[in-house]
Parts: C-alpha cells; structure tokens; sequence
RNA sequence: GCGCCUGUAGCUCAGUUGGAUAGAGUGUCUGACUACGAAUCAGAAGGUCGGGGGUUCGAGUCCCUCCGGGCGCGCCA
C-alpha cells in the first residue's frame, strides 16, 4: 500500500493519527494509537466510519462524551482529510466521517488498473524468509480428513504470507524411521504375503488397524515392534530396505492426494537424513559450546544432558521441569532431535542437507527432497520465521522446542519460532455411524474421535472423491449440453473449492466436527458460493457489447455521484482487500480470510440481485462494468489466495 | 492433581484491544426465474450468549466462582 491511492484502511489510519493530534491539542491528553480506533458502524446512519473514543476520554477528562466529540470533528474537519465530506456526532458520544465515495471509487478503479493480478498484495514480508512446515503424515498409511486440514491450514498460510510479501518455503517432514512406519513393516512380514501396487495407502490403513489389534491379543509381538525400530535406525539391512520402500510409496500416495486439491510444496525432510547425516552430534557439541546445556550428576536425571526450563512461564509448576535431551545411556531424545532440526531451518546449525531432485508437481515447480548424499545446495532453510503446524495435542512439545532454543542460546531463533497449533478434526455422530463406529443414539452431541490405530476415519481420498461425485452431479444437472468429461472436471474444481473452504473457514482452536452432510453442502457459506459469484461477473462481461466492454477503460470510466447503496457496499468490500490480506497474513488467521472473501462474495450477489448492467442506462452500464471488472479482478486474486479455483462457468 | 482450550439460535459457526438493536449459514415456513444463470435473492420464526456474582457510562468480550465438554503434563516417538 503505497503512494497516494487512499482506501478505507489507508484512511482509518491517516484518521487514527489525525485523532491523536486532536485529542493532544485540544486536552493535552497523549492517548495510544491503539485505544483509537475508527471502524466501520453498524448503521449507514452513522456514517462511513465512525469512533467511539470520546467515550473512552469522557472519564478520564469528566466530560461529557458529546461535547468531547463535537470538539474531535471540530478539529478534524479543520484539517480537512481527504476523501472525508464531513464529520458529525451522534448520541451517547460517537464521532462518524461521511467519505466522498466517488473520488474514493475513482481511486480504487486506478488501483486495479496498474496492479491487475497483483492487487491486493502488501509488502509486509519483504526481505523476509519464512519457512512453513505442514503435512508430515507419518508415511505408513493413507491420509485422513486431520490431515487435510493440517495441510489446507498450511497451505493457504504459505499463499497469504506470499500475497504479504513474504519469501515462503514449504517444507514436509517425514517421519520414516518412527514407530508408526515399523509398525507396518512388522505388519507386512506377519500378514501380507504380497504387496499390492493400487491404493497401497488404502492397503497399510488396514494392515495398520490389524497389527494394532495383534498386540492387544499378543503382547510378545510387541518385542518386534522394537527390533524392527532398531533395524530401520541401524540401515543397510532388508528391513531398513523394506520401510525405506514402503515409506516413499505411502508418500507418493500423500502427495498426489494433496496435489489434487492445489498444495503443493518445496522440500521433503526425511527423518533418515537427519539421522544419518549426524544433526544431533552437530547440534550437541554447538549446544555445549554455548555452555547453557546441563550435564545432571544428581537427582532424577542424574547422568542425562538436560535443558533446565524451571523458571519458564507455566513450567513451574511441572513436577519435573527440565527437559531430558540426551538419556543417561547416551542415546538423543525426540526433542533432542528436533531442536537440532529446527536449527537447521533457521541456517545456524552448521551443517547441511545433501539435496536431490524428487520429480516435477502438476503445478510446474520442482519438489526437491532432503539427501544423505545428493548436491549441495544453499537455498533450503536459512530462515527468518519458522511456522510449524501441528496440531494443540503436541503444545507442550512444541512449547519445549521454543523455550529450549531460548535457554540454549538461540533467543532469535526461538522467538522466531511459531507453533501454529490447530484444534483436530472429529467426528459427528451422524457422520461416526455411517462409518460403523459405535455410538450413544440418545446423544447427537457428543463427537468421536478418529484413531490412526483402530482405523476409525474419513479417508482424505474417500472425502475428496465423494465431494467430486457430488460436484459433478450437480454440474450435469444445470449443464446436459456438456459432455461427462466436462462435467467432471468442472465437479473437480467445485469439489476443491467446496473441501478447501470447509477446511479453512472455521477458528482453528475448536475441534472441526466433521459431518458428511455439511461437507458436502455446496449453499450458502461455502466454496462453491464464491465461486459463484465470480462466474456470475464473467457472465456479465461475456454478455457486454464487444465493443463496449473494449471501450471501458477502469483509469478513465467515469464514476457516477448517485451511487447506490449496493454500488458503494461492494466498492467498499473491493477496498478491503489488501487490508484483509495483510491481517490475516499476520495473525495467521485464514478464516479472517475467508470470512472477508464471502462479505466480498455476498457483496456482489446484493449488487447482481438489484443492479442490472446490461440494461442500464449508457452511462451506468459503462460505470457498471467497470465495477464487475474491478470486483471480478479482486476476487480472483482472493481465490487465488484460498487456493480455490476460479470459475467461468460452474 | 496441575495446566491449556472450549461452551453464543434446533444444527455448524462469526462476533476486532469492552462500544450503537448479539450476526451468518443450514434446517423449518413464505415469497421471487419469458429478467445479467435460482449453486441466488427477499421475508418470517428461532437467543436466560453454560449458571451465579463482580468491575463501569456500557460486558458475549475483563475479573472471581461453580457446572459441562476436549486435550496435555516421560530418560515414548
């Protein structure tokens, strides 16, 4: 946002100073630029925009709250701001701003103009390298409904930091030496005499289930689980080979489930590489250097290296505070591990992956993969932020890893390190039955957990394929002149829409209970909705005389001073854009987002309801197109950004 | 036991650092397609904001307390 192009947030702002500056000549009062805040009010009434500060004064100052704000606009209106008509007061003490919305029309048109496909975006970030970890299935089975959501989250954050200014790297860890992956490997050498080549995720789901129950009838079973582990984290054996395979195929499964629906990353980390290349060895001998690593030669850790987290803010109170790193046999722990991965994201680790190419996505960019021996390279890392999301069950670990790099010397780093923690995906009762789980019938409440280990879940691929059926069901119904193909691939990019925005649109601290029913909806507050109305702006334009359409120019057209009510709302909701990018690109809050995209949305379908372009008068006609382009060209961008695509026709 | 999260319309959810009459969607009921596509729009009904105290000009929002639901507290990964 830059130069002299004010919009609504530019204004609010130039506002907020102006107020100060009020408030400080008139009462000789210095008041925060944070407890003055100009919104916009609830009723046009109340004009454009409007402040309750001379409510918030009126206490302080013991006067009453009306003469205080008469006084404000009296002083704001002296200064006269530009693009604001005129300030008034309304009862119990608010100050409003009525705006001069044609020249701010005006401004808004220029805007889009030079800024097309770039408009909307702000330069917060710029010079900024954030590096966003999401997915990291563990790679012995296929992924679930939680899953889709850790990587909807993930990847629209990477697109709202990009649209922010920010150098974005995703990366996706797998986790291929873990208990869950041996978990398989001990399944496949008891149970499964042949490997099948089709929905070999589909495949492991099940044998995962099985093993599981296995060790509940057999608990001398379990004795292999852990000769299995320790053969995959030796290497050079058939076993480490067999996991070392099933891992990259569970993976290839992963990826093209998540491919389909528009996410798309950077780099694989392999947990092998981080093994095998010795990050811990690096990390333990730069941790001892820093002196702040604790060898325990007493207590309940006697003979452990440990990170000492006692006077940490909601530590205290642990019974035992301090976290283990290294085992009094000499083994690292989990953490231990992590911390040393998560220095290397930040570049200060001291050593490196090797990196390989791994293939070409749908997308075009090259996904690279982590390598215990491939090239060097210097790209990869070296961040300034590091965004891990993982769901609120790991907090405390994650809470662990941040306070530990503090007290080890990498304040920066530390403080530089975002949990984006999410609330899980569970079930609903309705949902829950359908797929055979026992539930209270008395109760539609209560919701159900889904459990990797008891094979209770939605396959993200099974979700995914009904949401299309659906789609496409629907598309051939307004649309028998298409062919089936057509119609399914129309189904596909509704589908994406639909699953996309379900996965975005709620608060990420509260369990998304999962229903079949609403998932699959497609009215209303929903994917499908937006999309709409932006195929009903590319309606308009394709019905607008050629010559006409060619004609209007967003820098030249001239904008009416009788705009309507539905004119001004949707002008507006265009404004908010680049404001709304950035809010959400900084508090990491998508459904922000998504929310200002169906206003936006909903905006234009009050617009499209009461006013007709193509048979509007020539003058109104031209401002008109020249407002569906303007809308049409902002909604592209904000589709772009929730990663939903757009739609000509649906 | 300690800690964190959560409770708003039948259901799923919004609700900016305390601000104007608590909002959407869905479901139910009623209207609007020879009109730029009805995946839409307009209207009705639906609320002790879990209960009770407190703070103040003003509380869904802040404090205390109680109740319900979820999760976490390893030399596991």
């Amino acid at each position: 946002m830059e130069g002299n192009s004010y919009h609504f947030y530019e204004l609010e702002l130039l506002l907020q100073s102006l107020t100060r500056e009020a408030v400080s000549e008139l009462y000789n009062f210095i008041l925060p630029l944070d407890d003055i805040v100009w919104g916009i009010p609830p009723q046009p009434e109340f004009g454009d925009l409007s402040t309750p500060v001379a409510l918030r004064l009126a206490r302080k100052l013991r006067r009453r709250p009306l003469d205080i704000a008469q006084e404000i606009c009296t002083y704001l209106t002296e200064q006269k701001p530009p693009y604001v008509k005129e300030f008034a007061v309304t009862a119990p003490g608010y100050a409003n701003a009525w705006l001069d919305m044609q020249a701010l029309t005006r401004s808004v048109f220029d805007q889009i103009a030079v800024d097309k496909d770039e408009y909307g975006q702000v330069e917060i970030g710029k010079g900024l390298k954030v590096v966003i970890e999401h997915t990291n299935i563990n790679p012995n089975k296929a992924a679930h409904i939680g899953h889709l959501r850790n990587a909807c989250l993930g990847d629209t954050l990477a697109r709202l930091k990009k649209r922010a200014g920010y150098d974005v790297e995703v990366q996706n860890y797998i986790d291929d030496t873990g208990m869950a992956v041996a978990d398989v490997v001990v399944a496949i050498q008891e149970l499964a005499a042949e490997l099948p080549e089709e929905k070999f995720d589909y495949y492991c789901w099940d044998l995962y289930t099985e093993i599981n129950r296995r060790y509940e009838q057999e608990p001398k079973l379990q004795e292999k689980r852990y000769e299995v582990l320790r053969l995959i984290e030796e290497g050079d054996n058939p076993t480490a080979e067999l996991a070392k395979d099933v891992a990259q195929k569970i993976v290839e499964c992963h990826l093209n489930t998540m491919w389909r629906l528009g996410i798309y990353y950077n780099l694989l980390n392999w947990e092998s590489d981080i093994i095998r290349l010795g990050f811990w060895d690096q990390a333990f001998n730069l941790l001892k250097s820093k002196g702040q690593l604790v060898y325990e030669e007493e207590g309940p850790n006697a003979g452990c290296w440990v990170v000492r987290l006692g006077d940490v803010p909601g530590f205290e109170d642990l019974e035992n505070p301090d976290k283990v790193l290294v085992r009094s046999n000499g083994t690292a722990t989990y953490t231990a591990k992590d911390i040393a991965y998560q220095l290397w994201k930040f570049g200060v680790l001291g050593k490196d992956f090797f990196y390989d190419r791994c293939c070409l996505q749908p997308n075009g960019t090259v996904l690279w993969t982590t390598s215990s021996e491939g090239t060097k390279m210097e790209r990869f890392g070296r961040a300034d932020r590091v965004i891990n999301v993982i769901d609120l069950r790991q907090r405390y670990l994650q809470d662990v890893l941040r306070f530990s790099l503090i007290k080890l010397g990498f304040e920066q780093e530390g403080e530089n390190s975002v949990h984006f923690g999410y609330e899980v995906v569970a079930l609903s009762a309705k949902t829950a039955r359908e797929l055979g789980v026992p539930v209270d019938d008395e109760d539609d409440k209560t919701v159900y957990a889904m459990s990797g280990r008891k094979g209770i879940g939605v396959k993200a691929d099974d979700m995914v394929e009904q949401v299309i059926k659906h789609a496409t069901f629907e598309v051939a119904k307004r649309h028998p002149e298409m062919s089936p193909e057509e119609h399914r691939k129309l189904g596909l990019d509704i589908a994406i829409g639909a699953i996309r925005y379900y996965m975005v649109r709620f608060n990420i601290s509260s369990v998304l209970v999962f229903d079949f029913d609403e998932a699959l909806n497609m009215q209303g507050n929903t994917g499908p909705y937006l999309q709409y109305a932006y195929a009903r702006a590319a309606n308009i334009l394709g019905r607008v005389d050629r010559e006409i359409l060619d004609d209007v120019d967003l820098r030249t057209v001239p904008v009416p001073e009788d705009l309507t009510v539905n004119e001004k709302n949707l002008i507006r909701l265009i404004t908010e854009l680049p404001v709304a990018t950035q809010r959400a690109a900084e508090t990491l809050q998508g459904s922000l987002f998504a929310e200002y995209v169906y206003r936006l949305a909903t905006g234009f379908m009050n617009f499209y309801e009461t006013s007709p372009v193509l048979t509007a008068t020539p003058a109104r006609m031209r401002f008109r197109v020249a407002l569906v382009i303007s809308f049409k060209q902002a909604m592209s961008n904000a589709l772009a950004t929730l990663g939903i695509p757009v739609l000509t026709r649906m």
